[in-house]
RNA sequence: GCCGGGGUGGCGAAAUUGGCAGACGCGAUGGACUCAAAAUCCAUUGGACCUUGGUCCGUGCGGGUUCAAGUCCCGCCCCCGGCACCA
């Protein structure tokens, strides 16, 4: 018996499934088809666990699908648009395109390593013009029907740089590279008018999703019905205000602007102007997120300015503070402290007058100024003018007989109207970057917008650029000068698109990578969508997935789907239905997040330049006292060379230039500032947080096979863990455990029936446990089923008494279930045993009940709720024996000595509980 | 802060959804084989107590419902993911 070489037979299959284009999928309408797809990934430069563990289980029930008679679609890209090859460009002058191609070339190679099903010829690349074409074709067809429009939105602003950051370029309100403050400032950008579909994307119609991801989504879009009040100010501006209570509006005391409200200004009176003004640019500084964290303690001013209650003509005053937010309902509220516990704490933090509009039922109104919180319950409203004495539920919007009353009112008297708000905001496709597909629009000299011709299409990134901070394309005259539709000189967009956009509709490109005349091929589509099982990671719950489902239902409202709905019905397909949502099953994975680590403790020295440390030299020394150097502290993050370590001070931004020494004692040789650790927190894995396990390692060491099992036994798939490697080796024992049981070259004994019987129930046993388990996603109880059955098989070839042809039952049912977790040891074992076509041909093993059954089960007997007994029973026990066979245990009879039998709940064949006392 | 998920042996985890807590593995301990080591095989392995057999305790913490709670209810603590320019 040859031992197991898991090198040779990897690359051996590898090769030669690809020579028979094993995986080659093509449509035939005389099969049902299945497309089963993952996230694609982006090229970050290696592929690490995170990768292998959404992508094997993929992978494996894909292959399970197509051994259950599906003929099956798994196709494989790359999202290779992003920040980090602009990283790569600015801190270490690497084209951007050159990095990502690069990165794909090897992330391809490690592709094929893990022996995927993969479908290479419908590979799509979203930087590549012939894919982004069609992003940018999308675009264009969104602009005219009205969903692309542009509006205003604020960005990370570096005065110094001048340009826009990302989020997680700014740390602590500051530029992550140069340590410089970072301001919030408006910009005319590009959206998508996503809440346009808010209430489509509400209802989840023939789509099996999560229950937690459509949770997210909803509380995402945040539907809330209510009404938009006018309130006037002293000077006659108009301030419109959303609210979700408008039946309070008699309690309203004051009104709160977000700082950046455009009234504020106007509103503001001299004396205040110069507190004002310094609290605007304080929550300049803020990002949203900050705003939100810390509510316990209020924060606002008061703008000394004054506007009108239109229900009742009172004056109220008019705050600013920094949680309310522009960018949310209409960047103003009104307040009614009495009634909302947000605007109580302010009101008394601020001494602020608090009038109570509704009376609980059958109690006093909370009386002033005794009341600690808000009332939020029913009641009866009063001090409400015309209101007053209607009824206050706690139902939302016009079911609630108060807010039906005041919205009534409010229309007839035109002071506001019924509103209905979203959370969702319009999606922001507008980035101030190159490494992206160009928004294909030209600025007229007159001032107005128009789309590229379709001719004209791709508008393509230049190569020739210069990286330094800003966008190239600003300064690119090459890439600015255009031709507007009537020959006059204009100049091109310049922000380009969201890699959202580009990965919202790559599953359609798969399908025909190369079809020049649309972004899909009529004839694919109308066999293959829509896709029938799409995994991927719980963080992409809302954004991704969102954006997914609204682009599919735009595609359908501007006719993209039409070719393809002909080709359905000549097939006699019904395509009712079938574009309104992408992916009809949806299962999430959890995450592999990485080990904690400590990062180094630095010394370094240079000199300061403004709020940066440059650094002339950087050492590691865990023993460096504060006064070691310049700056000492933890490493805590790395981006290329921009550096950011916690100091007894703070947080200090150090940038190491090219000539700058690094010593790390640890490591022998000349060192480099990539080879400084910096801290990790359990976290998911990411390039940009360098905290990735490289599988390549593991493979080299027990093969694919073995690195694939284990993910899938080592974790429950849908919830992920840190990346621990010391259970591999039971992993390992399990494949090479295979190899030797299908080797074996099995001679029986002395035949045993009953033995023989046994394996056999256990065989099908498995097959119902392990093919239940696959179709749920429950990967980790599967590979355990699986070497339960490798157990029996061991101590049945030690007995040697199991009869051959149930022995071969056992073999080829084993190499069967196991042949989508682990491809290439069970496609070889298949062939030694002398078949000559390939195992994932085969059909999937079916289980017979009858020879799956058990027998005998053993019931457990309690007393009061505690295992006294197991009595081993026939399987098919009735109640009632049940009960006698309990009572006439003498053990039981040990434990009701002396007391009376109260009650026997009967539970058979599993349990007696007998209660006494 | 808001939304979602989670917390079970030394470790990764199971538990047919209210019915034997710890399947399947890792690690550890003892033994076999070996000159020896590795590999392999056998046994034990949640904790405490006593006599082999058993008793008591045990699923983040505190209460509750039930014949029966890891599972359901109420209140808390901690961890992870997302929060709109990382993808």
């Amino acid at each position: 018996m040859a031992a197991y070489d898991h090198e040779a037979i990897e690359r051996h299959w590898q090769e030669r499934w690809e020579a028979d284009g094993l995986y080659r999928s093509t449509v035939d309408w005389e099969k049902p088809k299945h497309y089963a797809l993952t996230m694609l990934p982006y090229p970050s430069g290696d592929l690490h666990m995170g990768h292998w563990y959404a992508m094997t289980p993929s992978d494996a029930r894909a292959r399970v699908m197509r051994m259950k008679g599906y003929n099956v679609l798994f196709p494989m890209g790359f999202d290779a648009f992003g920040l980090p090859a602009e990283n790569a460009a600015v801190q270490r002058n690497v084209h951007p395109a050159k990095w990502t191609y690069e990165n794909i070339d090897r992330m391809r190679h490690q592709l094929r390593s893990m022996g995927a099903m993969f479908d290479w010829e419908r590979e799509a690349v979203s930087c590549e013009p012939s894919y982004y074409r069609w992003t940018e074709w999308f675009f264009k067809r969104m602009f005219e029907r009205g969903i692309a429009y542009r509006g205003e939105a604020m960005v990370n602003w570096s005065p110094t740089l001048q340009t826009v950051l990302a989020n997680e370029q700014v740390i602590d309100g500051r530029d992550e590279r140069n340590g410089q403050p970072v301001v919030q400032k408006l910009m005319e950008q590009w959206f998508f008018a996503i809440t346009k579909y808010a209430d489509e994307l509400l209802s989840y119609e023939g789509i099996d999703w999560p229950d937690a991801i459509k949770a997210m989504q909803n509380n995402w879009i945040g539907r809330s019905e209510g009404a938009e009040v006018t309130f006037r100010t002293e000077a006659g501006d108009e301030i419109v205000v959303f609210t979700t209570r408008p039946d309070t509006l008699w309690g309203a005391t004051f009104m709160v602007l977000a700082p950046e409200h455009p009234l504020v200004d106007s509103i503001t009176s001299s004396d205040r102007r110069e507190v004002v003004d310094a609290y605007r640019v304080a929550a300049a500084a803020r990002s949203e997120l900050e705003r939100m964290e810390d509510t316990k303690e209020k924060s606002g001013v008061f703008t000394g300015g004054y506007a009108v209650n239109p229900v009742n003509r009172e004056r109220v005053p008019v705050w600013i503070a920094d949680y309310v937010l522009l960018s949310y309902g209409t960047g103003a509220i009104m307040a009614v402290p009495a009634h909302d516990q947000r605007d109580f704490e302010f009101a008394r933090q601020f001494e602020l007058p608090i009038i109570p509009v509704i009376r609980p039922q059958g109690a006093a109104p909370p009386a002033e100024p005794e009341m600690e919180v808000a009332y939020v319950g029913p009641g009866e409203m009063v001090n409400s003018g015309p209101i007053d004495g209607i009824e206050t539920t706690n139902a939302k919007g016009r079911a609630n007989p108060s807010i039906a009353a005041t919205i009534d009112w409010l229309e007839k008297a035109g002071a506001g109207r019924e509103a209905i708000n979203y959370r969702l905001r319009d999606w922001l496709i507008s980035r101030q970057r190159y490494w992206g597909s160009p928004i294909p629009m030209l600025h007229r000299d007159d001032g107005n917008v128009e789309p590229v011709a379709d001719e004209d299409l791709p508008v393509v990134l230049p190569e020739d650029v210069e990286f330094e901070g800003r966008s190239p394309l600003v300064t690119n005259e090459q890439f600015l000068a255009a031709v507007d539709s009537e020959g006059m000189p204009a100049r091109r967009e310049t922000d380009t698109m969201d890699t959202f956009m580009c990965s919202s509709w790559y599953w359609f490109r798969y399908l025909s990578p190369a079809f020049e005349q649309a972004p899909f091929d009529p004839d694919e589509a109308a066999y293959w969508l829509p896709v029938d099982v799409y995994t991927g990671g719980a963080e992409h719950a809302v954004m991704h997935l969102l954006y997914a489902r609204f682009f599919v239902k735009a595609m359908r409202d501007m006719g993209v789907f039409e070719d393809t709905e002909r080709v359905m019905r000549e097939h006699g397909r019904d395509p009712s239905g079938l574009f309104d949502e992408p992916f009809v099953v949806l299962r999430n994975q959890g995450q592999i997040l990485g080990e904690e680590r400590a990062g180094d403790r630095l010394v370094v020295d240079g000199h300061r330049a403004d709020e940066l440390v440059v650094a002339s030299s950087i050492r590691v020394d865990p023993a460096a006292g504060p006064e070691a150097g310049l700056v000492v502290g933890e490493l805590i993050r790395r981006t290329e060379n921009a550096l950011q370590v916690q100091t007894e001070g703070g947080l200090v931004a150090v940038r190491v230039t090219e000539g700058a020494t690094i010593d790390i004692p640890a490591i022998d040789g000349t060192n480099d500032v990539t080879q400084l650790k910096h801290h990790l927190d359990i976290e998911r894995m990411s390039k940009s947080k360098g905290n990735t396990v490289n599988p390549d390692e593991l493979v080299a060491l027990y093969g694919a096979d073995t690195v694939r099992t284990h993910l899938m036994f080592a974790f429950e798939w849908q919830k992920g863990g840190p990346w621990d490697s010391r259970g591999i080796v039971g992993s390992s024992r399990f494949i090479e455990d295979v190899w030797k049981l299908a080797t074996s070259g099995y001679q029986p004994g002395t035949v045993s029936e009953e033995a023989s019987s046994t394996l056999r129930r256990r065989v099908h046993q498995a097959i119902v446990k392990v093919d239940a388990d696959m179709m749920d996603f429950k990967w980790n109880t599967a590979v355990a089923a699986l070497m339960t059955l490798r157990n029996e098989m061991q101590d049945a070839l030690r007995a040697a008494n199991i009869s051959p042809h149930v022995w071969v039952e056992a073999r080829e049912t084993l190499l069967k279930l196991l042949a989508p977790i682990a491809p290439h040891i069970t496609e070889e074992l298949w062939h030694a045993t002398g078949y000559a076509t390939s195992i994932h041909l085969e059909p999937w093993p079916e289980a017979d009940a009858n020879i799956a059954r058990e027998d005998t089960v053993t019931m457990v007997v309690q007393v009061n709720g505690k295992v006294r007994d197991r009595i081993e029973v026939d399987a098919g026990i009735s109640p009632k024996d049940a009960e006698a066979t309990a009572l006439a245990s003498e053990k039981i009879a040990a434990w009701t000595e002396g007391n009376t039998v109260r009650k026997v709940i009967a539970r058979p064949p599993k349990l007696v509980n007998i209660v006494v006392g």
